[in-house]
DNA sequence: TCGTATGTGAAACTGAGTGTCACGCTAACC
DNA sequence: GGTTAGCGTGACACTCAGTTTCACATACGA
């Protein structure tokens, strides 16, 4: 078993090299801008090279977006484990309760984040693309909960709706400076379809 | 009146040029793969410089995706047109036939084109941030439609809903090799979800 | 006929991302 | 204890997208 625990102290330290990383990261792109920062810049403010950040983070947007790796699995292990009677539009409702999560428990942080996100066109797309492939899962999750093997036209179509419903609530919890209560945005994003 | 009937004809050409050079990636493209394509090779294949090529599309994926440029406006248009008394995802709905127009004038063609963009990881983010770009849009002509200033949250929520429906019916129409019909694939993904 | 607009080509440049190789450290093995 | 294998790192060269600049050429208006 040493060899799995060196292998898992390994990939501690990398998660926390890589934590670092994104930490100078994000610093210096709020105060330059996003499109200033060169991966050289990022690096040497690092005390990294090039090549290091860069097999931390895919691409410079990773070192921003790498935050939301795996809520796909989170969000779709959420909606496996909602009760199986329960309608598919609240099943993905409460299931998104695993991604506001991270805004309650730093306001401040995910408000900046965010806004930097959205304030960046490459960083918005990237977002958007990641986003995208969460869609697959979720609708598989739904198709899980009931009992089928590939999900139907319909919860494919709620599973993207309620991803538009939590970006549009963050647009507008983004909008008030974080005064809103992003919870019920979101209620009332998916209030504003009534899908069964 | 010379001067406009000049920059007229100027535009005219420029159009058909860019629908040329659009033409001939889209082959290169489709034939070779979009990433194993570079812009020399576009340009070459088109007869033309590197230069003039990225003057005519901004990007490599524009010479793919600029097809979609002006879809945000015509739905818009659209969605305006559309009875006051009608409910706005029915309009929504309505508004999308513009779209669909498209697939029904040229179906191969479309099909093909819709292929690429689905295969290629980096036409599909473009393709999405494209699509992203329009819902305000959609949710201003809502907005106008109500009468109001600025859109409601339930506003932006529906248009993108019904941008969701219109990938998603896409997406099933694509994976039957345009078998399926897309007006009733997107009539049934509109369906599932019943929002006022 | 003489500017002047505009479209094009050539070329240099920046910066992201990839691939390769050599070095150094640490940990297992003899 | 010395050796070796594996892995993280840095250095470097390379490809390619996209920007910018400049020169030329053509065509149109004064």
């Amino acid at each position: 078993m040493t060899g799995a625990a060196r292998t898992n102290t390994r990939d501690i330290a990398r998660a926390a090299v890589r934590a670092e990383l994104a930490q100078v990261a994000f610093e210096l792109f709020r105060r330059e801008g996003f499109d200033k920062v060169t991966l050289d810049d990022l690096a040497a403010a690092a005390g990294v090279s090039r090549s290091t950040f860069l097999r931390y983070f895919g691409t410079k947007e990773d070192a921003v977006l790498g935050a939301f790796d795996g809520h796909d699995r989170r969000v779709a292990d959420a909606l496996r484990a909602r009760p199986a009677g329960e309608d598919e539009w609240t099943a993905l409702r409460r299931a998104l309760d695993t991604v506001i999560e991270r805004y309650h428990v730093d306001p401040a942080g995910s408000l900046e984040t965010t806004r930097l996100v959205r304030d960046t066109p490459a960083l918005c797309a990237r977002h958007l693309e990641k986003q995208y492939s969460w869609r697959p899962a979720l609708s598989e999750a739904l198709a899980g909960r009931a009992g089928a093997e590939r999900p139907t036209l319909a919860q494919s179509v709620r599973a993207a709706a309620a991803l538009d419903c939590l970006n549009v609530a963050l647009d507008h919890w983004l909008a008030s400076d974080g005064h809103q209560d992003l919870v019920a945005l979101l209620d009332e994003a998916f209030a504003s379809l009534a899908a069964g």
